[in-house]
DNA sequence: CGATCTTTGACAATCGTTCTCAACAAGCGT
DNA sequence: ACGCTTGTTGAGAACGATTGTCAAAGATCG
């Protein structure tokens, strides 16, 4: 039950530190595979699961639905603004929408309350680029 | 390019208003085999795309990435809170939400902007069931 | 060092969803 | 009502992301 530290899940998280940006799975494993680590990509998935339930990592889905991951620098709860193209992430929170979600939820009897909210875009850098 | 108007196309529409509430492509096929009408799958997956693409019906990704659709009642642009576990549905919306996504983007400088604000919970109803 | 016990990785298996393509049927004109 | 044209259907294959399998490999501890 001791999560041990291994070279592969060394090699996962400075990944997710370097491209700093949200990644799906893949990307990441390949990313690893280019920098001459050799890894799994069963491994890569399961390393991001840890962590993910660590809260080491955030997850979001994209919109074709592919998982994507991101090491956050806060800890605490926040939102994301990600272009859709490049996956570049901006940190945002928003306490009037935390408030307003969980008294909607609220008043209409529901429990165990979770919020999705999530911003897509596209950045400016991605717009030049197309053109 | 005309949509035809088939058997099929009616059944779904048909299917999707009898159950109201957000269910996967899957379980609206189930609902039809049950009904005695005999539907292909893939067939219900491009009724629903196409009602989607004409706006006709809601969609939306459960927490494991499933598909969910809905007929609601309100074409405008809202969201939703939804039972994790029955697929019940209440339709709100946020203007304040709104204007806050819109404009946390565009002062980073994202174009085309989308978000995805959907909240999830346990209803009083599912809850009492669950003991 | 050695025993223990988690982790790894290549590959198979799942699962939702989309594709293929020949058979079929709406809608239109006659 | 009758063909024609052309969008639609359905069974099954194909796909892509993710998870399961299980024997071999390696981390940790005494």
């Amino acid at each position: 039950m001791t999560a041990r530290m291994t070279r592969q899940r060394t090699a996962v998280v400075e990944a997710l530190d370097e491209l700093a940006d949200f990644r799906s799975a893949q990307q990441l494993h390949e990313a690893l595979r280019a920098r001459g680590e050799s890894v799994g990509l069963a491994t890569v998935y399961r390393a991001l699961q840890a962590l993910a339930e660590a809260s080491e990592v955030d997850v979001l889905r994209a919109e074709d639905g592919e998982s994507l991951y991101r090491r956050c620098a806060r800890r605490e709860h926040h939102h994301h603004l990600v272009c859709r193209m490049c996956g570049r992430t901006v940190e945002i929170d928003g306490p009037t929408v935390e408030a307003w979600a969980s008294k909607v939820a609220a008043a209409q009897g529901f429990d165990d309350i979770e919020h999705t909210i999530e911003l897509w875009g596209t950045c400016a850098d991605c717009r030049a680029a197309a053109h």
